[in-house]
DNA sequence: AACGAAACTAGACAGGCAGTCTAATGAAAT
DNA sequence: ATTTCATTAGACTGCCTGTCTAGTTTCGTT
């Protein structure tokens, strides 16, 4: 047996698109509330690849729906979260820092809401997911240091960054929206909270 | 045949503590999470009961954990509310509501973890549970109705209400305390932030 | 005491899903 | 031509929900 090592080129390619289309169907499947229900069978069906493949590619269930988010967060709205920081007007990057948010629970709701359910059952899922959601707590920190003076908290300085995270997460949008409204249509609310919490009550009004 | 109606006494009875065994044992198979996976099965085994018996009594899975929380809600801090609503100094009294809320998200966290994750899964559920909470909504619009135009809330008036409500949910709670403190310690928060919402900031610092 | 109602029980059963293993196939890389 | 590696179909275990059935216990009625 003589070892001979291997880079792939083409292959690396094809087996790439493979992932993505089960990615999107997976995707597709949390969506579409009402078709089957979501298991891995039905996602390799839909995506016209074997059971095994899945398995092959992602380990576990878990390992799609995390692979699943990692694709929402770097196709979807957050890609636009750089020129955010480059405002000069922090209070303006912070709405349009929420604006950003509501967009992006807006865009997969069901699928954000499968996947919180999941990580409420899976401890390895909810550590990959809270890890992927520190860089919003980090935008928040820095928005917050930006602000430093000017800023006049309703709660102890120690928690402003907690409590602003709080309001900018999914379960927020999705409760503060209810079953009539999407999480696009909270923004302002949320907005004024925020902006409430830290202590610039509504300037224009 | 003749049928002979049955007003059941002692035989209710020993039906109903049956049911609390039953609702007992879910309970404790959600709060030991190290122990076997919650299931019907493990259910009835811990209750010392015949598997059929949990279904004749609950219907479903999802009928079990209703029941579970109407037993939580029933028997927990929440038995305390209807003294709360005689105070009154409301903003005293919102505080106090926002205490029990922390202590009763406190006493069974785990359990309400999973039966929020159960609730995304299933409609039927999520729309019983939904219900119960409205209690809570209702409790909320009768404080912001006491205050009247001594408030000055920081969200439009028609959000005020609904606001609210999403800071005394558990997943609110649940996301602030994070994994290293409880619902409890982070009653004061949530005090400070209604107390925020509603235009009242920090009367005493 | 005898009868009947209602709940409890054990066990079988169908259907579905997660995850593992294996042996064969196919396609890129050398 | 040969090696390497993903893919594939299918079998298999184990766990779960929910249904059905037939037998047993327990309590209330008469």
């Amino acid at each position: 047996m003589k070892r001979r090592s291997y880079t792939a080129v083409e292959r690396q390619k094809a087996v790439e698109a493979g992932r993505e289309r089960i990615v999107g169907a997976a995707r597709e499947l949390l969506e579409d509330d009402g078709a089957e229900g979501f298991s891995i069978d039905a996602v390799a069906r839909r995506a016209g690849v074997a059971r095994m493949t899945v398995y092959n590619q992602f380990e576990s269930k878990a390992g799609l729906l995390e692979a699943l988010f990692d694709a929402l967060a770097a196709q979807g709205p957050l890609a636009g979260m750089a020129e955010i920081f480059q405002r000069a007007d922090t209070l303006g990057a912070i709405d349009d820092y929420v604006v950003l948010f509501g967009r992006f629970w807006t865009a997969h709701r069901r699928v954000h809401r499968r996947l919180r359910a999941a990580a409420l059952y899976d401890d390895e899922l909810a550590e990959a997911i809270s890890a992927r959601n520190d860089r919003r707590r980090r935008g928040i920190a820095e928005f917050v240091r930006r602000l430093g003076d000017g800023a006049r908290p309703i709660v102890p300085s120690e928690e402003v960054v907690n409590v602003v995270y709080v309001l900018l997460s999914f379960d927020t949008f999705d409760a503060l929206a209810g079953p009539d409204r999407t999480p696009d249509d909270v923004v302002p609310t949320v907005q004024q909270l925020i902006r409430g919490v830290l202590g610039f009550s509504r300037p224009g009004v």
